[in-house]
DNA sequence: TTCTTTTGTAACAATGTTGTAACCTGTTTC
DNA sequence: GAAACAGGTTACAACATTGTTACAAAAGAA
């Protein structure tokens, strides 16, 4: 059987393995985890300067990543009319649920980072 | 979170950052969580045909996230002359040690896919 | 002899993702 | 009038990643 038969195969009728494929998609894009990780660091609301800042990247990237989180309920957008634009984005219930999960895993990945210097 | 980690994040110097991103990199690369949740799920060694069944994915992506995953010391291969060929692939110390972070996680990730249905 | 199996690898075209540079809004300051 | 600020958007070229196809090796079965 071909590589592409087998797929098919695996993959059909399967609605809920495709909800959870897409979580892991979401989650895997650039910059994802670090972007849930230092909102959840600081519980309070955070503006976009400040995320882009911890997390280093493009504002593009930036921009592109807290709409994916918006768009699937995990952040909350509240723009201030204030001059120059205030915006703020705050992580939903669902997201901080992810907290301690989030934060057992940067646990290792820093206890791993420390051991290969 | 301890203070101890806390204090190292916060003050984290460029070269440890670098690590830090190197892992998050790796784990951000299509399929690896998935892999390394269905590998965890089951403390047996699994074969590559396995593993590729279970995350449904070419055998060239798989082959590519395994020799990533190898290559940072959180599997280990073993080829047996058998014929035709077996190999078997295991999660390391290390590995395992993230298996808290991962089941809880895909709790979440289980948990909101079902609520989306 | 040829087919079958597992576990890959190599080349390559198609597709996806990224950062950059330019631009925008709207008000206040120079 | 022009600059400056935050928070983006758009277009696009450069780059990265993916799956497909073809291939290999080794030995037993048909």
């Amino acid at each position: 059987m071909s590589q592409a038969q087998s797929q098919r195969m695996a993959s059909m009728c399967d609605s809920a393995r495709s909800h959870v494929d897409d979580l892991l998609v979401l989650l895997s894009k650039s910059k994802m985890l670090s972007i849930l990780y230092v909102m959840n660091c600081d519980p309070d609301p955070m503006r976009f300067s400040e995320i882009k800042k911890r997390v280093d990247s493009s504002s593009t990237t930036v921009a592109r990543r807290l709409g994916e989180l918006e768009a699937h309920g995990l952040v909350t957008r509240t723009a201030y009319a204030t001059v120059p634009a205030t915006v703020e984005y705050t992580l939903t219930r669902d997201a901080i649920a992810l907290q301690p999960s989030l934060e057992s895993m940067f646990e290792w990945v820093l206890n791993r980072a420390d051991s290969s210097l």
